[in-house]
DNA sequence: CTCCTGGACGGTAACGTTTCCAAGTTTTAC
DNA sequence: GTAAAACTTGGAAACGTTACCGTCCAGGAG
């Protein structure tokens, strides 16, 4: 019995047409009453509205986007590994913002590397978006110019092009962190720092800033540049630099995920160590408050990021806001935990379970 | 100086009409360059690439999907929170799927009542999108049955509709869970069930049958179904079972944040509580292995879920699979961390380590 | 009564692509 | 050398919608 599954009946789906026949006016009438009914009158209207109802009629979203200078109501969204609650944040909020205007948010699939982004990217400006939010890889981002749509940066700026940017304030967060460490009598902190972005970069200005305030040398060689920015490098650095002779009595962790390495490779060490290092993350995570030593993380209200993104970008895709490009910065804090404290090294004045 | 953001130079991008009259060629010739360029000579082909290439042309993906019968290249993904680890590792796999076909997916915005979700679908659907992935709500999903699209189910099933689904094995997980615990010599075992959806009930059947495999009864009173599926409501009533007379020596939360919000109450409770109870999970969370007590899990491959589910999509929509409505499921492991171990306090019937 | 104004409506041309069909051209077969 | 077949190519129709331009009618002004 070689059952095959019944092929899709293949309804068409009713369009503008049938709703005038059934409703025995013109195809002009249905779509001024589909588009809010100015012009018509109410007792046509309402005949019109009946027909939409017993057909069934849905608007054809893409037949209304072909229509010249018109784009389509979807946001393209394009950032990186959505495993990262950094992104799903992001994600979940412009995904939230833009639904509440009948807006759809376009993924594209995003590789690593900045050649796959860009494929990415003409797929998406090729399916006529209204607009891009893009979390920029590095490279040249000037092809963009010519894309004839809008374009917002998320969480950090691209290269040769001008465009809106939202980010948070990477420096003062960096700062922020080491002040706190400093404050502690921290004199030797080592900073791991995830493979070059913008933000990093920045976070690291903070450090040093920090350090100059107080009139503390920073020690370069507690400055650990990773190869790669997963939670793995970070967990062999951190046993690297704790096992010198002379290593650092507090870390700062540039990113969430570094974090988690240094927090593991300092439960491994355990004892070895002299003293548990004090430590500082950016960007909060879930959990931290869970872990033996809950963790002290400079934060920033991620969701926040998406949001504004995604609202510029409306505003710029309607043509409501004709504003020079603008630069949102968005304020960090200090959440402390414990992690932070200076450690009573020998002594266990360790809070008791 | 009244400065005014240069208004997009809206250099109208090329269509295939200008390339064909740059490269001298009628369009036909150039759509089927285009798609493939089959039974198009050489060295007109030749000359076609080259003008597409001048001008920069772009396909317009939508224009494309107007045609009749045709679809556009995108997958929709429904799904709720996409801060929840387990939806977005969905997401992050689906994408990756449908990236390697060149499908793009669109993620409708989903609020969490079932009315939001099914307004979510029709915008999807009403943006052509080639099938639809759907994590679905509770509530009945008749109304796709006319959408014309191909449906994909994740994670749990759906009323009202004979579609594809792809899952894991919920009540195989919950057994395991649940035999580990008794198999540790726990006669009394709280499970602590999220809102019922159907995978939640699935679960308490694995952990029913257990017991009814080892031969012992199942309390009742331990069986606590929370009003929501937080780790705030975990939280709260694992604190409360624990204070009671007579608490569980070991508990089940059948969800990644449940399991949170019970270590979370663990934690609190701290030396209130005369043994400390074994826990395991439902599903694998970050960090869960670095807890004080590392927690023990029931796992499966969510990636998986998202890559099948989309493979399954794409073959349902191009038309290649005709199948039957498919049930896709994947089996759950037990990741031993040491939290489901019988707390060594009173009898030291624990295995040595 | 005529003229004009304005609102309500119908019809049609686009939008950019794919898919036909017919016409033109070459190749193959006899 | 001719007929048929195969391959190329150009052109036009269609997809579902919106924007525009008329037409029609009612009602008010003159």
């Amino acid at each position: 019995m070689p059952e095959t599954f019944p092929t899709k009946p293949e309804v068409p789906r009713p369009t503008m047409i049938d709703v005038a026949r059934r409703a025995g006016v013109g195809l002009g009438t249905v779509s001024r009453v589909v588009n809010g009914g100015h012009g018509v009158r109410d007792e046509t209207a309402q005949r019109v509205r009946a027909a939409i109802d017993e057909l069934g009629f849905q608007r054809n979203e893409v037949a209304r986007a072909l229509r010249p200078g018109k784009k389509s109501t979807s946001l393209a969204l394009v950032l990186g590994d959505l495993t990262n609650p950094f992104y799903a944040t992001i994600a979940k909020a412009s995904l939230e913002i833009a639904g509440q205007s009948g807006f759809a948010v376009v993924l594209g699939s995003v590789d690593e590397d900045p050649e796959g982004e860009k494929r990415a990217i003409q797929e998406l400006v090729s399916r006529q978006v209204a607009g891009l939010m893009i979390v920029p890889d590095q490279g040249d981002h000037a092809f963009l110019e010519g894309a004839g749509v809008p374009v917002v940066f998320v969480d950090r700026p691209a290269t040769g092009i001008d465009a809106d940017i939202v980010m948070v304030d990477n420096e003062g967060g960096g700062r922020l962190a080491t002040e706190h460490l400093l404050a502690q009598g921290h004199e030797r902190i080592a900073i791991i720092l995830a493979p070059s972005y913008y933000t990093i970069g920045r976070r690291l200005r903070g450090f040093r800033r920090a350090h100059r305030a107080a009139g503390i040398e920073v020690d370069e060689s507690l400055v650990i540049q990773l190869p790669e920015g997963n939670a793995e490098a970070a967990e062999k650095a951190t046993h690297e630099v704790m096992l010198r002779p002379d290593p650092p009595t507090a870390i700062f962790a540039s990113t969430n995920f570094l974090t988690e390495g240094v927090l593991r490779a300092l439960g491994e060490l355990g004892s070895e160590l002299r003293s548990e290092p004090a430590v500082v993350g950016f960007d909060d995570f879930r959990l931290a408050d869970m872990l033996p030593t809950p963790v002290t993380v400079v934060a920033s209200d991620i969701a926040e990021l998406g949001r504004s993104a995604a609202r510029l970008l409306l505003d710029r895709a309607s043509g409501a806001d004709t504003r020079p490009p603008q630069r949102i910065v968005l304020p960090c804090g200090l959440i402390e935990r414990g992690s932070g404290e200076r450690a009573p090294d020998s002594a266990a004045k360790r809070k008791p379970r």
